[in-house]
DNA sequence: GTCTATATATTGATAGAC
DNA sequence: GTCTATCAATATATAGAC
């Protein structure tokens, strides 16, 4: 007879320490109820806020606790360490942020890819712009936490979707360069309107720094890029 | 007769506390001796090693100190508050951070104008990266020290810049395209290999990721920003 | 000017009542 | 599960000897 399973059991979701689920060594870590997960997501998304802005030692508990709406000790409840919750937010943020990149498809054409792949970064870059200054924030530092992943997962992720662009310029579809400072710059410059927020506003004043700004940002990025990688003829 | 004045006295170079000279109130503040000078450079260059890394509130006076080689309760000598240190380096770095693009000229081409920009901004990144990360820092927190500097004195630079090449686009010898959005693709794709450089490493690999790897990308940004911005016949 | 010692505040984390 | 009280460690900053 088949042991009993939890349905669903979100194993991520477990209150942990160090990376591992409390209670006695050998015990069957039990999964979340409901409210426990949503306590932790509140929890998450406060300390999200924080770190964002502040990074992993410039950000308090305390800070954290009060935009969650909590105390202190309960949400040390949850999370019995500071750097439990770090470690769930960095580590569920590569795997969202590479999913754009992950898309491009080598059976598509180049020009429609690149295009609705810059989109896709600038959509998350005015959606999820906390996640970006995280991610900033994570590089700034070195990437302590994530290195690993950035060497391994990350280089790999890279290096098959460079082959992919290399396949197409050998094809003829896409003007020669290098496609790993091409990736970069599509990483830049569509992650400056979510990092550099506060200075792309007070360049474009308020008439037009308001929410039209990611519309115009890519209506240039398109022509940038775009024009920047038609293949010509030789003359 | 004219009052005493002491030659070339440095007054950003004064012991100071809040913005203010230390001393008694109404007593003339005395310009630092050299040996006093160099102590506070010293310092400063240990604080912009830290604070680059690990922001204002992320980093710690012991940090600073360990860096610059010297005791905390000395190094308080010459700075009195640690806001003090972050206020000197913050107030110093918009200055040259914007020193490339003040050179921009309406009396040359834009192509070599263009280039020669980029050139110098990615040579910053490759020599200036505690700058660029400092700064970077500054903007993920929301610009608190320099937000007046940023709407004000950065933006009238802009604008004017933004002037310039909207007069190259009216004499048909650059591209149409939007000229704010133009400098923040320039920023952003330059200060990425200061601030991102351990991505940048990773993904490039041993291989590609030394010191060359500037050098790529000179050629690649240049390729990206001059053909894409080549004007063209209308066909 | 530099050091040791220390005051004071903040922070991460725990104990234990309810 | 949540709270008050509190501990221990760390952090900014000062006092005062030399």
């Amino acid at each position: 007879m088949v042991p009993t399973k939890v349905k669903n059991a979100d194993t991520s979701a477990l209150i942990e320490r160090d990376g591992k689920p409390l209670g006695k060594a050998g015990a069957k870590p039990r999964p979340l109820t409901r409210i426990q997960r949503e306590k932790q997501n509140v929890i998450l998304e406060a300390a999200l806020e924080v770190f964002a802005v502040h990074g992993f030692r410039g950000s308090t508990i305390d800070q954290i606790a009060e935009v969650a709406g909590m105390s202190k000790p309960n949400l040390l409840y949850y999370f019995p360490r500071k750097e439990e919750i770090h470690r769930r937010l960095i580590s569920e943020l590569l795997v969202t942020w590479l999913a754009p990149l992950r898309e491009m498809d080598a059976k598509g054409d180049p020009f429609p890819e690149i295009r609705s792949y810059i989109r896709r970064k600038l959509e998350m870059a005015r959606d999820y712009p906390r996640e970006s200054r995280l991610f900033a924030n994570e590089m700034l530092q070195g990437a302590p936490h994530i290195i690993e992943m950035i060497e391994i997962d990350l280089k790999n992720l890279v290096d098959e979707k460079a082959g992919i662009l290399l396949g197409w310029m050998d094809e003829g579809k896409l003007a020669r360069t290098d496609p790993y400072h091409l990736i970069f710059s599509i990483w830049a410059t569509t992650q400056h309107y979510a990092d550099f927020d506060v200075q792309v506003r007070a360049v474009l004043g308020p008439s037009r720094g308001g929410e039209g700004r990611f519309e115009d940002a890519a209506r240039y990025l398109e022509q940038l890029f775009l024009y920047g990688l038609t293949p010509r003829a030789k003359s």
